[in-house]
DNA sequence: TTTATATATCAATATAAATTGATATGATGA
DNA sequence: TCATCATATCAATTTATATTGATATATAAA
């Protein structure tokens, strides 16, 4: 794993509270998921989740902004599809947490 | 990356919900950063963060219930330390959402 | 014992986020 | 042009979550 200098940590942790806020929703997660095996169009995921139009377009754009996902527009359709790249980073972050993580306390008195 | 059955991925989304879940707040990130530098006791966290015992011992106790961290007592003072088996959980969910995400939809009519 | 210290818990309140139902936008085809 | 369909947005409301200040618990020191 890379290491990264401390102003990289800090920028990270920016991008790491951006990406685990929107993740922290379950429908978000439902459509995580279902983006997780392949582009999808809002029809497809209206279908798949079974839920209202506007909570699903509310939920993917919580998603985009975070950087979670990316969209492309083809006619009247919207297609959905992760970012893998967004997926990288949070990954890298959970690394850097681990490093020294298990190193003991001083004892306190 | 290891494979998954179809029944370990549930699982492993179950957990990651609640792992997400918790990591979604701000001052339960800064919790989780002070931790990664190695174990420490709440008045240490209390110290370095700054904000109020009952806060810190809220957001201790949400990060405690999902698994992120554990704790130890010794006398009066309580450690508290990353739990790394979560993290790698996380990391591999990440994994597995990055595995066909990148499938291109088929068009809609 | 009594007192002090570390941490946890709780009820009340404040804040933030999600849901709902309606409407807007923008593309397409009749 | 008009009607229809896919998607986005918005205001009002509901629901979930965090904060606050006070109190409880448990350990240890005096």
């Amino acid at each position: 794993m890379a290491t990264a200098t401390k102003s990289e940590v800090v920028l990270e942790n920016a991008m790491a509270r951006k990406l685990l806020k929107a993740l922290s929703d379950p429908l978000r997660l439902q459509i995580i998921e279902s983006l997780s095996g392949g582009e999808r169009c809002v029809c497809d995921l209206i279908n798949e989740i079974g839920l209202a139009q506007s909570k699903i377009s509310f939920h993917l754009k919580v998603l985009k902004d975070a950087g979670l996902i990316t969209d492309r527009q083809t006619g009247r359709w919207v297609y959905y599809q992760l970012n893998i790249d967004s997926l990288n980073s949070l990954q890298d972050w959970i690394e850097l947490l681990k490093e020294s993580s298990q190193q003991p306390s001083q004892a306190c008195k």
